[in-house]
DNA sequence: CCCAAGTCCTGGTTGC
DNA sequence: TGCAACCAGGACTTGG
């Protein structure tokens, strides 16, 4: 379940070890990942074309190619995992795009896979700019983003009356949040889930605030969370799963006050939180 | 057979 | 009354 900081691990590596890069080659194994472009565009836009800039945005990974100014942006979906392999790529039933790759002018060949079991993870290329999914974005909830902050988020939640859960998902207000960064965070910051979202206190957006960029800044340290499909490009686990304090424990303890853990739905997803410290 | 996930879509409701 | 904003729920997908 690719949020915030497994995209963002998986940038960060991206970065390092895809620039310089030139496509030689493109697989499709699936149409249907292509949003907003069909087969033909996706390879004559990307052969012949370098990887100059690898960037994040929410849970969007953005490419930039050169010449010509050529975008390629990945959604990862629920089980979508980017690889980055060496001449041992072998053909996989998941596999949905291959990019051949060689490195610098007669240097060593690499293969970027995108590899999704469950079909919800998507590539769009476009020029000029990234995809125009990405304009309905609220900030990264995220340190980086100067634009997320408590005065924000109390702008956007001001007489919502959704639950505060939902609010969190809905990625027009902030970015990157998915289901186990909105339970950990709503956690840490004390708050029930089920709180309108235009209930919150000053402080309490505050503490809201706080708690998802620590969470964040953990799960980042610790290379995302492996709960069933992530991993990172090299295909190693993250570590964060051994860290969740709420996420995925319906029924044991609260860490805190040592409270039976309760599961619910709210806004169609399972949620997870201690009824004692989450008011 | 149902569940999990993230995003998009739809249809109904609320409030100005 | 009309309209936009809002909210709930379903579709999509497939292995466990």
């Amino acid at each position: 379940m690719p949020e915030l900081p497994e995209v963002e691990t998986i940038c960060r590596q991206l970065a390092q070890r895809l620039v310089g890069c030139v496509v030689e080659e493109v697989e499709l194994a699936d149409t249907a990942v292509l949003l907003n472009t069909s087969k033909e565009e996706l390879t004559s836009q990307l052969v012949g074309r370098g990887f100059t800039r690898v960037g994040r945005r929410g849970k969007f990974l953005l490419f930039l190619l050169e010449p010509g100014e050529v975008w390629v942006t990945v959604h990862l979906g629920m089980t979508g995992q980017l690889l980055l392999q060496g001449d041992d790529a072998v053909s996989h039933p998941h596999n949905r795009l291959v990019l051949r790759l060689r490195r610098g002018q007669c240097g060593t060949r690499e293969h970027l896979v995108f590899r999704d079991m469950r079909k919800f993870g998507r590539v769009e290329v476009s020029q000029g700019g990234p995809s125009d999914r990405l304009r309905s974005l609220g900030p990264d909830a995220w340190e980086p983003d100067p634009q997320y902050d408590p005065d924000f988020l109390a702008s956007r939640l001001e007489g919502r009356k959704a639950p505060i859960k939902s609010l969190l998902l809905d990625q027009r207000i902030v970015a990157g949040v998915g289901n186990i960064y909105a339970d950990e965070a709503l956690f840490r910051a004390g708050l029930s889930p089920l709180r309108p979202g235009g209930s919150l206190s000053r402080s309490e957006l505050e503490d809201l605030c706080e708690a998802l960029q620590s969470v964040m800044a953990k799960a980042i340290e610790a290379r995302g969370c492996s709960i069933s499909d992530y991993v990172d490009t090299d295909g190693r686990a993250g570590s964060m799963q051994t860290c969740l304090a709420v996420y995925g424990r319906a029924g044991q303890t609260c860490v805190r006050c040592g409270s039976t853990l309760i599961r619910c739905v709210v806004g169609g997803r399972g949620t997870t939180y201690c009824p004692v410290c989450q008011r």
